[in-house]
DNA sequence: AAAGTTTTCAACCGCACCGAT
DNA sequence: TATCGGTGCGGTTGAAAACTT
């Protein structure tokens, strides 16, 4: 069978999404949800195959989507969840809220990876110097097959899991840490309050001030700052924080940065300001 | 400071699967 | 049953950033 390309090649953007695409296409998701892939991109007016929009949605817009780096609980889980499912990162993925496939893939591929190669290595080193200590643990504790698939009941780890050591994960190959994982994730799983999502903005982060500042698109603004704001129901744009308490708003540029948490979007925001009493918030 | 190398990660590609017809 | 369209998945790529020489 001779299947149809996805898509057609001619006249539809590829690479990198700009902050107004991001834009357009949440915005549509918003109104109108995403029930087919296919004709959602001319619907929404974008130039983009509907697969390029559907894995810009699943890997990086989606409201749910966690960002930042991932913690040494998040790390070890991956670790113990590939043991068990190998590279199935769609099976990963689902046992760490917020995370996406592919960024667990990336992080397996960059960080982990590596990692247990290195402490494998030393592992084996250990082992060939001191023989008598592992005889004295197979004896008190799993079986063979145990040893050979740790990780089969180890999940989900717990925030308050600690794994903050080295030796911690080359335990999880002895099965070690699995008894241990399993006590204290009993009936444990991470409940997200979606209605704390609604108007609570996270920090911005220090990098946004720092560049958006020095942008060379912006030296011609007179007075600079960020705040945050999201599209409301009637597509404007509402602020909702802003560093001062009086600001005579010009226009934003969501170029600058654009991100989501919870079930809304929002904007780090550039704005200009004009007048001469402006009182920092915070 | 410049050039070269390595690392990171967003995005793409091709294939498999599934449901509808 | 065969075919088709839509979606999801895992592997791979390549541009940009970070690091080294």
């Amino acid at each position: 069978m001779v299947r149809a390309p996805c898509c057609e090649k001619m006249g539809l953007k590829r690479g990198p999404w700009t902050a107004e695409e991001d834009r357009i296409l949440i915005s549509y998701i918003h109104k109108h949800g995403h029930a087919n892939w296919r004709a959602l991109p001319k619907q929404a007016g974008l130039l983009r195959c509907g697969k390029s929009c559907r894995l810009r949605w699943i890997n990086y817009l989606r409201p749910d989507i966690k960002r930042g780096n991932f913690t040494k609980e998040e790390e070890e889980a991956i670790i113990n969840l590939h043991e068990t499912l190998g590279n199935r990162w769609s099976a990963i993925a689902a046992k760490l809220p917020g995370r996406t496939d592919n960024e667990i893939k990336n992080v397996w591929h960059t960080h982990l990876k590596k990692r247990l190669i290195k402490q494998n290595q030393a592992n084996s080193n250990t082992k060939k110097h001191s023989k008598s200590t592992i005889i004295t643990k197979s004896e008190s504790s799993p079986s063979e097959s145990e040893f050979t698939n740790p990780a089969s009941n180890s999940l989900p780890m717990s925030p308050q899991q600690s794994s903050s050591d080295v030796s911690s994960v080359t335990a999880v190959t002895t099965g070690e840490t699995n008894d241990h994982m399993k006590e204290e994730n009993k009936g444990e799983h991470e409940v997200v309050d979606i209605d704390s999502f609604e108007i609570s903005f996270p920090a911005i982060d220090e990098s946004f001030w720092s560049d958006a500042l020095s942008s060379d698109d912006n030296s011609s603004l007179s007075t600079l700052d960020v705040g945050q704001g999201m599209i409301n129901n009637d597509d404007q744009f509402q602020i909702y924080q802003s560093p001062f308490s009086s600001v005579d708003f010009m226009g934003y540029d969501y170029n600058a940065k654009s991100e989501h948490d919870g079930m809304d979007f929002w904007y780090n925001i550039l704005l200009t300001t004009e007048g001469e009493s402006m009182v920092p918030l915070f």
